[in-house]
DNA sequence: GCAAGGTC
């Protein structure tokens, strides 16, 4: 029999499609990778009985990178971005091996039916599930059809049916098209953001950003919140008069009249007017006239939506509400929380939806009367073919969901209560008078307000609007304010000003829809994918080259707001080269900048840096500089030319003198590490030289700190080392009065693991300890027992003279 | 360390 695999985009559509298709009576299992469900039974295909194997991915199985080393950023010119660096596919989520699991379930199929999104994405992963099986798929008959498209517009029975009996081809142009969009946007992206990131962090010291970013949808998201940032600061409040009357009738309270002018901006014709009205003593009515205020039925609520309403009501931003939305999902509260569907089927059955709540403790009461009075279907919507409008699926409680608040849905508020008058009635005039008003500058723009700009704009999709929105506030462009409204800081105003000085076009939100527009003709095969791919990066890489020789528009306001880096920080530690203070800047990220030699050179993130006793660094003559994870923590010393320049080879960016495999230095790895880290593999315990009197080694690639030897007065790692495990012996040196070495001793030398005096006196302990290493008395286990592997692992050499030689190469 | 698009 043969073997149909079919792929759904997500396992949610692959399961309820195999639901639909094998009339529920499918068998299911889980993929290799746990994430994907594999649901299986027999059927017709083709004329004949079939196999057919129901599976999904989970959206992109690629996605597009630079090849290795065009990302280093200290080596490569942003321009060769445009086109000299080479791209590659990586698999988008290696941890799902979703090229393997494809592999495996497509091996020995001989048709494939793709199900994916019907959207350009969707088609675009036909292609990547098609470059993954193809390879091991049966080979047919030659000129026979083996992979099939199915288009659906709803996951409804007939939808599915439909599709499954009107089997089309994927589209390769709308995958291309795709393909255009993720290179330019890489290539763009990353060329604008590694140069700004440079070139401003290179020359401000209190920018407070660690990342300048730049990108087709953040960069119009950040300008739709400076825009209303200007209307604000451009806002020049105007005075205005509005005429105020009171009248009443009897014994009502008196009832205070709107004017039918409004307001006058003008002081002596409002004046007229009160001088006019003041003539009168009563006031009548003319006429009555009842306005009923109508608010329209909601439509079904689709992803934005609830965005916006979750932002706006309950205060709670799009990432938050994605991810508990996806949590309800999961739970079974609600239906797919992704789409952007706002119309229920024909058929959707309202009323069990409803029936559903019956019980509810809050809402009991308006389910019953709904469902005795009958349902107004929602407002119509528009069927986007995804996903059904997020629908509740099941009664929850307060207690279950462990909320604290619901925020009442905003009703029309009611009218202020009028006394009843007719036609004629006559009010006494209380008081009439002139009052001066200012207007007031609009407010900056609300989250729901910002989605809504983007959605018109085509900025982001549903999917990636919150991660856009998220992105600004990581990247410290907006703060949110109270009510959830965004507010630009300088660090934003700057950049977005700066694009207007020097191309607008790369904050205007068009940006995205005029690339959209050619890509759409690649979509529907009316242009070339590589001559359109080729002539919007030429665009790009002049806009690009523009940019860079017109940053100073940019950089004069940058100055205004932010201080040069040699003015900012203060002296800390002493250059190599020139033997001046450098200054230690410690806004993020932070680093220490030499402003006779014009360098800088960075430093740890998360964590304080302070002077380490004046000492220097053999090789380059920087004074050290001693890193801190925290009181009570982690700290080794570092040498912040080493840092960023590793001497040796077998060093990385970014190592401190505990990793440092200099033979002889007194700081390195080799004079202060004594063994192998209990907990990871690759890590080596290094006496840390300024915990004592609370003596501590610490791993220097793990967090796991260990505790010895408490008021010992000095403490230093022999160059012998252990017989039984290899650690390096330690010498320690107590005080007379407080020694707890037997016979009164005051200096030992031995194994921190193995030695017998020590076993007594040394209780080892560090903070995320899995296995016991108390010594408890009895043997070691085998004698080596924290061994893994440790003998002829040469991380910590034995003979240091041999490693020496090792390293002068 | 970078984009935006899927989805878990």
């Amino acid at each position: 029999m043969r073997t149909v695999l079919m792929v759904a985009e997500k396992p949610s559509l692959a399961q309820s499609i195999a639901k639909i298709l094998s009339k529920g009576s499918c068998t299911s299992r889980k993929g290799l990778n746990g994430a994907c469900s594999v649901h299986e039974y027999n059927g017709n295909f083709q004329s004949q009985t079939v196999r057919f194997k129901m599976t999904s991915v989970c959206g992109h199985v690629m996605s597009l990178d630079f090849i290795g080393k065009y990302n280093n950023w200290d080596k490569v010119d942003p321009a060769e971005l445009f086109s000299k660096a080479p791209t590659e596919k990586k698999e988008a989520n290696p941890k799902l091996s979703m090229v393997k699991f494809l592999q495996v379930e497509a091996r020995g199929c001989d048709y494939v039916v793709l199900w994916l999104d019907c959207d350009k994405e969707g088609e675009n992963i036909c292609f990547e599930v098609l470059d993954a099986i193809q390879p091991v798929m049966n080979k047919g008959i030659v000129r026979e059809q083996s992979v099939f498209r199915a288009k659906f517009s709803s996951i409804t029975d007939t939808d599915i049916w439909n599709a499954m009996n009107r089997l089309g081809e994927p589209n390769r142009n709308e995958a291309l098209s795709v393909d255009a969009r993720q290179e330019l946007d890489l290539r763009i992206g990353c060329a604008f953001t590694r140069f700004q990131t440079k070139y401003f962090q290179g020359k401000y010291g209190n920018l407070d950003s660690s990342l300048i970013s730049f990108g087709p949808c953040q960069t119009p998201t950040l300008g739709f919140c400076v825009e209303r940032h200007d209307k604000i600061q451009s806002f020049k409040p105007e005075t205005y008069w509005v005429l105020q009357a009171k009248v009443f009738k009897g014994k009502d309270t008196p009832l205070t009249l709107d004017w039918n002018r409004v307001r006058v901006f003008d002081r002596e014709v409002g004046q007229m007017f009160v001088n006019l009205a003041k003539i009168s003593k009563e006031a009548k009515v003319e006429s009555v006239s009842k306005k009923e205020k109508v608010k329209q039925r909601p439509q079904a609520l689709n992803t934005v939506e609830m965005l916006r309403v979750a932002s706006s009501a309950l205060g709670m931003g799009p990432q938050h509400t994605m991810q508990i939305a996806e949590r309800l999902y999961t739970q079974g509260y609600i239906s797919y929380p992704r789409t952007e569907t706002t119309l229920y089927h024909e058929n959707f059955d309202l009323k069990g939806t409803l029936k559903q709540q019956i019980n509810n403790t809050i809402w009991a009461e308006e389910v019953k009367a709904l469902l005795s009075t009958g349902i107004n279907r929602p407002r119509k919507g528009n069927d986007a073919g995804d996903h059904p409008p997020i629908t509740p699926m099941r009664s929850a409680s307060e207690g279950e969901l462990g909320y604290t608040t619901v925020i009442p849905w905003q009703g029309i508020p009611l009218e202020e209560a009028l006394p009843a008058c007719e036609c004629g009635d006559t009010f006494t005039v209380e008081e009439i008078k002139l009052v001066e008003q200012q207007t007031s500058p609009p407010h900056y723009l609300t989250e729901a307000e910002l989605i809504t700009l983007m959605e018109k704009h085509g900025i982001g999709t549903d999917a990636s609007i919150p991660v856009h929105i998220n992105n600004i506030c990581q990247r410290n462009y907006v703060t949110v304010e109270n009510g959830r409204r965004l507010k630009p800081t300088n660090l934003g105003i700057v950049l977005v000003h700066g694009y207007y000085k020097i191309d607008a076009e790369l904050v205007l939100p068009t940006i995205r829809s005029a690339v959209e527009k050619q890509l759409n003709l690649i979509a529907q095969g009316k242009a070339n994918y590589q001559q359109v791919l080729q002539h919007t990066l030429e665009i790009f890489k002049r806009k690009f080259h523009y940019f860079v020789d017109s940053i100073t528009s940019m950089d004069e306001l940058m100055e205004v707001s932010f201080s040069p880096i040699a003015a900012t920080g203060k002296p800390l530690s002493r250059c190599g080269k020139c033997h001046r203070f450098m200054k230690y800047i410690q806004a993020k990220p932070s680093r220490l900048h030499c402003s006779h030699c014009d360098e800088t050179y960075s430093l740890p993130q998360n964590g304080a840096i302070k002077l380490y006793k004046e000492l220097r660094c053999p090789l380059d003559d920087f004074e050290l500089v001693l890193w801190t994870s925290g009181a009570r923590g982690k700290s080794y010393p570092l040498c912040p030319y080493c840092f960023s320049h590793p001497p040796f080879r077998d060093m990385k960016k970014g190592m401190g003198c505990n990793e440092c495999t200099h033979p002889t230095c007194q700081h390195s790895l080799n004079a202060l590490g004594i063994g192998q880290c209990v907990e990871c593999d690759s890590g080596i315990l290094v006496l840390d030289p300024t915990s004592g009197p609370k003596w501590r080694m610490a791993c220097n690639k793990c967090n796991v700190v260990v505790h010895f030897f408490e008021h010992a007065h000095k403490i230093q790692v022999a160059q012998e080392s252990c017989d039984a495990c290899d650690a390096s012996l330690v010498a320690v040196d107590f005080n007379k009065t407080r020694t707890p070495l037997p016979d009164s001793e005051t200096q030992h030398t031995g194994c921190v693991f193995c030695d017998p005096v020590f076993q007594d006196v040394v209780e080892l302990k560090h903070a995320t300890m899995r296995h016991s290493m108390h010594r408890g008395g009895g043997a070691r286990r085998g004698g080596r027992g924290r061994g893994r592997g440790r003998r002829g692992n040469p991380k910590k050499p034995k003979d240091k003279m041999a490693a020496l030689a090792a390293y002068f190469v």
